[in-house]
RNA sequence: GCCGACAUAGCUCAGUUGGUUAGAGCACCAGAUUGUGGAUCUGGGGGUCCCCCGUUCAAGCCGGGGUGUCGGUA
């Protein structure tokens, strides 16, 4: 095990890299999911279960632990990968995206965001260097510097004024990260869907220097196309040679389209919420196995996976137990998810290795299609 | 047997002094969901208003009869 966080890029094939993050608890195969693991928990999936899929990595939120259980008592009770039994690496996001999930619970300025917790109505006050001290207390590998995450569509005016305060942001978080020897601080790039923007805040973020850099302020309400011109030019506006994140994406296909231009990390809430409420993500497409078309289908979700719920139940199986909201449902097809996300990722890493990546795109999109036309 | 109450969507129920195309919640059928508030939102289908007769320009609503359910009582 390294002591020392660094990013190996192995191949390429057009824009798209694999290669290996380091950190002090262990290596991130790239192009990497991270599964969403909010509440130092991965939501009806344990542990070793996550493991088994094949992340390398988890997600955890600065927000949601400081409100609960507490920052102070995370570390006194041995950091946030004792606590929740994951020994691997673990990034933290800083709070941002909640300045705009919980638009209603906060005020901003330029020190901070004074958020009234959900919970109880207490009142925390997150600042660049508050976010940097939390996310030390809980142990965090990969540290997100905080920033705000407008919602789009919204003026150019707006956005610009929310970047280049995020930007200042940046830098108070790189000065209060300090010297953590095998863990890394990323900067967090926004500027909406504007190209001129988003290069500003690339050279603003490049000028404090980051171990990685994040692309943030997307899929936020723009539109996969919206989304994809942005990631024409912005990966590129960034240091080749780190790690680049865009966070909270995506669906799979966004996800393939964003390592096709550049990208290397990514996170995303869907295949375990999706996984709850009944919709399964399959090299076919999406099913929802709460569609009646499925009461009596005694067939796997898909034939050719390997995840507990296609080897050893049926579509009607599933159906049931998401119908009658026995907690197993979200047990299964959380698992699927992952399981896919991550075979996903696997092909990703494996197409590129061998310089394949259009034949791989070709089948993956070729797949759904067929999906489509079979209406699953 | 007698007395009373009730009968409206699959279920539980609203429904004004009689007045447009009879509503809600849940259920059902679908859709959305992108750095998770275990959340939420959106749409859709669905009615012999128990039956018959009457009053009225007009009846879920008023009158009579019938049927059914529930309660009380002997």
């Amino acid at each position: 095990m390294t002591n020392k966080f660094s990013f190996q890029i192995n191949a390429r094939d057009g824009l798209a890299r694999s290669g290996v993050i380091s950190t002090a608890r262990g290596e991130i195969r790239t192009p990497a999911f991270m599964p969403v693991g909010t509440a130092a928990t991965v939501k009806a999936m344990l542990p070793e279960s996550v493991l088994e899929t094949g992340a390398d990595i988890l997600l955890g939120n600065t927000y949601h632990l400081m409100l609960r259980p507490g920052a102070e008592r995370m570390q006194r009770l041995g950091g946030l990968h004792k606590f929740m039994n994951w020994d691997r690496p673990i990034l933290t996001d800083s709070g941002g995206f909640q300045v705009m999930s919980l638009a209603d619970l906060r005020k901003m300025s330029e020190e901070g965001v004074r958020f009234k917790s959900h919970i109880d109505g207490s009142e925390h006050f997150l600042t660049p260097e508050r976010s940097m001290e939390i996310q030390a207390m809980l142990g965090s590998d990969i540290v997100m510097a905080f920033d705000e995450c407008p919602a789009l569509p919204a003026t150019d005016e707006a956005v610009a004024a929310s970047m280049r305060m995020s930007m200042r942001w940046a830098q108070r978080s790189r000065d209060a990260f300090g010297d953590r020897p095998g863990h890394a601080l990323l900067g967090i790039m926004q500027g909406g869907v504007n190209q001129e923007l988003r290069g500003e805040s690339a050279e603003a973020l490049k000028s404090v220097g980051f171990d990685g850099y994040a692309i943030g302020g997307l899929a936020v309400g723009e539109g996969q196309g919206e989304m994809f011109r942005v990631l024409d030019y912005a990966p590129g506006m960034l240091p080749e040679d780190r790690p680049r994140y865009l966070m909270g994406v995506g669906k799979p296909d966004d996800i393939v389209g964003a390592v096709l231009r550049g990208v290397d990390m990514f996170d995303c809430v869907l295949p375990t919420r999706s996984g709850r409420t009944g919709q399964a993500f399959t090299r076919f497409g999406v099913v929802n196995v709460k569609n009646a078309r499925h009461a009596e289908d005694s067939r796997p979700l898909d034939a050719e996976c390997s995840c507990p719920a296609c080897r050893n139940y049926s579509r009607a199986y599933l159906h049931h137990v998401f119908k009658a909201q026995e907690i197993i449902a979200s047990m299964l097809l959380t698992w699927h998810n992952l399981h896919y996300y991550q075979e996903l990722m696997a092909g990703l890493r494996g197409a590129i290795a061998a310089g394949d990546l259009v034949g791989f795109v070709a089948e993956f999109q070729a797949r759904r299609l067929a999906g489509d036309l079979a209406e699953l």
